[in-house]
DNA sequence: TGCAAAGCGGAGGGCGCCTCCGTATATGCC
DNA sequence: GGCATATACGGAGGCGCCCTCCGCTTTGCA
């Protein structure tokens, strides 16, 4: 016997940690700056490591854009433990969803390297939708249970909405947009009034205006 | 001076008009089978044409891409004059969302084709949201005249929605997703039953628009 | 039928991807 | 502290794809 299991692996160098840290770095700046193309030389330069060290860390351009991706996930995944406990089952997923758009918009060019990793590894993928289906899942789970939500949609259905609509978005007033999207599909989620009686209008003013949206031009 | 003005630019050529068009047939075979960054070489070979006639017809990547999306835009585009005149107006809209959303599900590999154009030359962008804009303008028109949709989203943001839900796809089921969320999008855009009373005299079938949707830039 | 012009094809330079291995360094043992 | 060795580093080099350039072929018009 050599090796009592597989659990001990003679820690890592400690050179091989900050190393790979400085790569992922570079990747993040290169790859924002560059859009998810970038030549992966050049994010090795930027990282002051070889490009066998950046291959060795990372055997393929997916296998990075899932390292940066992660964090990414992370985060987001903090921010919706945050909002559970704040006002309004409704204007708490409002306002995740708004602050997930607004979290995109600072990485521009890396949504397509976001979607690529969505489409690549099973595994990565699993991994960004438990944490994110969960998170919606809270905010959502609260709002069904105060009778404003409708429970026919899924946190995973609400993700892809999410994701989807930002992808797409190459102008200066993007996130405007899609803020308004998210808006009408969470107008979409509420319970339908369709019981004769209206109910409950009642309005916050802290919160989200009602209606009155500008008439888009 | 030997032409008289640019219009007159000497037909182009049979030959060359027939091998565009295989050039064409092959990058759609090519990009649908193997993804979006199949290799131009293969596609040319694919085609049975040499890379540089490829390369001649086509000078960049983007603009291949642009000109297969071209003819998916342009068969869209016909689909709703021919859903125009169909059913009410809230389900005409459904149903176009949804054919629209099959269409896009055959061409599978070519997604992130579509979305790279998209984001690339804007007198495609233009193009193709002129042109799917319109579509969808027509649906909203119909439904806002008849008071069952409300008036302040736009047709960009509709097509953005859609385009952005259906980008997000990799698993068997993902059509049924991408429907029960346009469903959901559609209920949000209904006429919130907010008004005191509901007045809502619908005759009029097929009659005049309200004033049209002010062109767009 | 003859002749330009239009179009074709593929060789070749350049670049990024990825592997492989000789060199450098951190860690564990004495 | 000094040494041994596994661990990690770095970049040269092979490969394939991108794109250009130019001599050859085809087409259409007189």
């Amino acid at each position: 016997m050599t090796e009592p299991s597989a659990a001990l692996v003679r820690k890592p160098r400690a050179d091989a940690i900050r190393n790979r840290e400085r790569v992922l770095e570079a990747a993040k700046a290169v790859f924002s700056a560059g859009g998810a193309e970038a030549s992966l030389e050049a994010v090795a330069r930027q990282a002051g490591v070889g490009i066998g060290t950046l291959y060795r860390h990372f055997p393929t351009r997916e296998a990075l854009y899932e390292a940066v991706y992660r964090r990414e996930v992370e985060q987001l995944g903090e921010l919706a433990e945050n909002l559970k406990t704040e006002a309004k089952p409704v204007d708490a997923l409002r306002r995740w969803l708004a602050s997930n758009i607004e979290f995109v918009a600072t990485k521009k060019g890396m949504a397509a390297a976001l979607a690529l990793a969505a489409h690549g590894s099973p595994e990565l993928h699993s991994f960004s939708f438990e944490r994110l289906t969960k998170a919606i899942g809270t905010l959502l789970d609260r709002g069904i249970a105060a009778g404003e939500i409708r429970g026919d949609v899924s946190p995973e259905d609400v993700l892809r909405a999410l994701v989807g609509m930002c992808y797409l978005h190459d102008q200066p007033g993007w996130q405007a947009t899609v803020l308004r999207l998210m808006d009408v599909f969470v107008d979409g989620l509420r319970v339908q009034p369709e019981p004769p009686r209206k109910a409950a209008p009642k309005q916050r003013a802290g919160g989200r205006k009602t209606v009155a949206r500008k008439r888009k031009r």
